[in-house]
DNA sequence: AGCACGCCGACT
DNA sequence: GTCGGCGTGCTC
């Protein structure tokens, strides 16, 4: 028998990997020898694709069936010991991007937190934590940190450099996990604990008053000090928390003044966490009882559950449908299941989250937008460990759940569940309930004011209602009430944006010591730059939309696109001087206010104000302590906020709310002017709503007087099966988009043509959008009705895709750009 | 998504 | 004569 020298391998190893781009297909690499124990599903792997680029794909499949029309490349490493994604994930993304028309690529590059996503091009740097011990590092760690004490920031190809060699990516990821090199944007958010500096008394003084006298006299020697301390009384009454800041402020001192009261044993400072405990839900949801409603619901909840539907759970504000959720996580936990807690992004921020850490403890974590990329791979891998609830917005839908038992959708109509723009856009929402049915999960979708979507679903029994109709606690629903603006306006009595009933209600709330939300809806609304003489106003270069006055920055902005300039001191069009700033924002409304409501403390809660890391906390904080007296915002005021004191809540113009040009304006008023009223009155008193409208004849002004869901719904879908609208069909707009405005006009026609062959009067289009112009490309929309079938719409989607490829392939119109959102919102 | 290849205008 | 504009097609 002879010997070989070279004996073939039996078989080749192959690879398919998803690539992080917008590539349509998977990509096929050959594994090396010594590598093909390690290539496993769900890890990462280096690859090079095109001519020198480098990417961490992730493995699909192994496979022993070699390509038939190439001859694939190597596999350069295998980047992780053991799987990043499981199978279910991976099914999740299919779906997405099948349901919503994109690749593969785009999905994972939604679900992967950005340090599982290096490339060539990542920045490296030392980590601050790190110090100049390098006695534990290898050789090659020591080569990459030293060139990081000199130089301070490299690229990963600058590694390959100093290494002098290709495969990277693994020594990389044991650094990075090490905490010897850090991301570069990780920097940027250096970790800032939530704290702000307070001060109290010490005892005995904290709780008996009468020995104060005694306090001042210690102090007597000082005047200062005398100052800080009669500052801090003033200050004290009501408050929980004092602030440093505040005593500086009022009393003129500085922190050596507060240090030398401290030293006397009067004062003592400390560091307050900014969490947002609120007064009032605390009692009723730590209750260790549930209410008779809850015992109800939670029965229904179950039964819905046993029968395998997703359970909408339709309850008013304060009927105390939190409880009824830590109740079913509860179950989950102890049956050593995982939970998700799905909120819309700005309801993070809000009391209810710390509602839930109280209950759960370190059971819970929260999945922010404000991580920074090392604690989100962090919590990716607790996750992955089996970390028990999860709370978080739509992207903690794609965290690698092992044995998910319960998804909770709170707040399930709001529209931000849905994503668009960057591709995939998903509904999590939608997703959820998916995922759910893939770990065989329960799912209960939560909310005061449920989506005609989901509520038609409870009625062809896809879903399971459960409502609760009461408050807890018997507590009464505000007084709602319509306030003619038209009529005031006759009879004199309106103040610029107020009438005179908002007045007054605000002016008797403050004089007993209460407080209001004041609402306005932004959009559509947004202070302009208008010359009074020839009626010019600044518009975007890149945009077709009016550029929006900021007062804060005394400059014009683009929402669309972020373009800003300064104010044009003449009218570039007459060249006149006489400019104004016209419009109807939250800040206009908050510096009106202050001229009829002199003596009221003031805060505006909008985008603008909330840009900051804390700027949000602090708002709904200042408030919560009573440092506000009336707070002005848009939609962030409606989300998840209880608070104790709130007599009053305005809705400054319903009219802007339901003359949107959307056939989902109705819908959302509704809920917006319900969510807000779900604002007032808490747990002593009967809160009041006052919605101003110039026109009062609206049928969902009718129903959002009497609470009346039933009506509201009958009435919505009639007039969406009228004009066939969802949930009656599917949407699926299709935006076609190019600079030049006579190459997308081109290429819609053509589009049009194939689109309209294959789906008749389904499509619809092209039409000019809202805003026909963004970040300089012209768009055009097509939309396109599908009738309620899964095969209708697997046909529509191709015929989408077939008129894309035609378009992409006709001479000239390659680079026009088609971007299709399935149930757009 | 990048990136190179390739074919037509304003410049040393 | 070349530098460079961006339209086109490909990447395992």
């Amino acid at each position: 028998m002879e010997e070989q020298l070279h004996p073939a391998p039996a078989t080749q190893t192959y690879v398919t990997v998803i690539l992080p781009l917008a590539v349509p297909k998977p990509f096929t690499y050959e594994v090396p020898e010594p590598l093909v124990p390690e290539a496993d599903f769900g890890k990462r792997v280096e690859v090079e694709f095109g001519k020198a680029k480098r990417y961490s794909a992730l493995i699909m499949e192994v496979t022993n069936q070699p390509p038939a029309a190439y001859q694939p490349k190597l596999l350069l490493s295998v980047i992780d010991e053991s799987p990043i994604v499981n199978e279910t994930q991976v099914r999740l993304w299919r779906w997405i991007a099948d349901y919503y028309l994109c690749t593969l690529g785009e999905v994972m590059n939604a679900a992967l937190p950005a340090n599982l996503k290096l490339s060539s091009e990542t920045i490296l740097s030392l980590s601050p934590l790190f110090g100049q011990d390098f006695s534990d590092l290898n050789d090659q760690e020591y080569l990459i940190a030293e060139a990081l004490t000199i130089q301070k920031e490299i690229t990963i190809d600058d590694v390959r450099g100093i290494l002098q060699r290709k495969t990277v990516y693994p020594l990389i990821r044991r650094m990075l996990d090490k905490r010897i090199l850090y991301l570069k944007e990780d920097l940027k958010q250096k970790y800032k604990p939530k704290t702000i500096g307070c001060v109290r008394l010490q005892e005995p003084y904290a709780s008996q008053p009468k020995l104060l006298e005694e306090a001042f006299t210690k102090l007597s020697r000082s005047t200062r000090q005398v100052e800080a301390l009669m500052a801090y009384v003033q200050i004290s009454r009501g408050l929980d928390h004092v602030r440093k800041q505040d005593v500086y402020d009022k009393a003129g001192v500085d922190s050596t003044v507060l240090r030398a009261i401290e030293k006397k044993g009067i004062f003592e400072l400390y560091e307050h966490e900014v969490s947002r405990i609120g007064g009032y839900e605390e009692t009723t949801i730590e209750a260790s009882t549930l209410s008779d409603q809850q015992t109800r619901a939670m029965a229904e909840i179950r039964a819905g559950f046993e029968d395998n539907k997703p359970v909408l759970l339709h309850g008013v504000t304060g009927s105390g449908k939190t409880r009824v959720y830590i109740e079913l996580i509860q179950e989950t936990i102890d049956r050593g299941e995982q939970v998700l807690y799905l909120l819309p992004e700005i309801a993070l921020t809000t009391q209810i989250v710390s509602r839930l850490e109280r209950v759960f403890g370190d059971d819970i974590t929260v999945y922010h937008s404000r991580l920074n990329n090392n604690e989100r791979v962090e919590l990716w891998n607790s996750v992955l460990n089996g970390k028990p609830v999860l709370l978080g917005a739509r992207s903690a839908l794609f965290l690698p759940f092992s044995k998910l038992g319960l998804i909770v959708v709170d707040e399930e109509h709001d529209p931000s569940f849905k994503q668009y723009d960057p591709n995939p856009r998903y509904n999590a929402r939608d997703a959820a309930v998916f995922l759910a049915h893939l770990h065989g999960a329960k799912v209960i979708l939560g909310t005061a004011t449920p989506s005609l979507e989901s509520f038609s679903n409870t009625k062809k029994d896809k879903y399971r209602l459960v409502e609760m109709p009461e408050r807890f606690g018997g507590l009464q629903l505000p007084e709602m009430k319509i306030v003619d603006a038209k009529q005031e306006l006759k009879e004199r009595k309106l103040q610029s944006h107020f009438t005179s009933v908002l007045i007054d209600a605000l002016k008797t709330t403050l004089e007993q010591g209460q407080q209001a939300i004041l609402f306005q809806n932004r959009r559509g609304y947004s202070p302009t730059y208008r010359c009074t003489t020839c009626g010019w106003h600044a518009e975007c270069i890149q945009c077709d939309v009016s550029l929006t006055y900021h007062k804060y920055h005394n400059n014009l902005r683009c929402h669309y696109c972020g373009y800003q300039t300064n104010l044009p001191s003449s009218c570039p069009a007459c060249g006149d001087k006489k400019l104004v700033i016209k419009g109807f924002g939250t800040e206009k409304i908050e510096d009106e206010l202050k001229i009829y409501l002199p003596e009221a403390r003031i805060a505006r809660m909008d985008l603008d104000t909330v840009r900051g890391k804390h700027a949000h906390a602090r708002l709904i904080n200042d408030f919560e302590e009573g440092r506000t007296d009336i707070l002005v915002g848009t939609q962030m005021v409606t989300k998840g906020l209880d608070f104790e004191k709130v007599a009053v809540v305005g809705v400054l113009s319903a009219d802007q709310l339901l003359q949107f040009p959307d056939f989902r304006a109705g819908e959302r008023a509704f809920q917006l002017m319900l969510q807000v009223a779900g604002r007032a009155g808490r747990k002593h008193k009967r809160g009041q709503v006052i919605i101003q409208a110039f026109n009062t004849t609206s049928p969902v002004l009718r129903e959002v007087l009497a609470g009346d869901y039933p009506g509201f719904f009958t009435r919505e879908m009639m007039e969406r099966n009228q004009f066939q609208y969802p949930p009656y069909v599917r949407l699926i707009r299709i935006t076609l988009k190019h600079t030049k405005p006579a190459t997308v006009n081109d290429g819609a026609k053509l589009f049009e043509k194939v689109l309209k062959k294959r789906l008749g009067d389904w499509a619809m289009g092209p039409a000019v959008p809202y805003v026909s112009r963004i970040r300089s490309y012209y768009l055009l929309d097509f939309m396109i009705k599908v009738p309620k079938d899964p095969k209708k719409l697997a046909y529509a989607k191709a015929s989408i895709r077939e008129a894309t490829e035609y378009l992409n392939q006709a001479k000239g119109l390659s680079n026009v750009r088609v971007s299709v959102d399935v149930d757009p919102y």
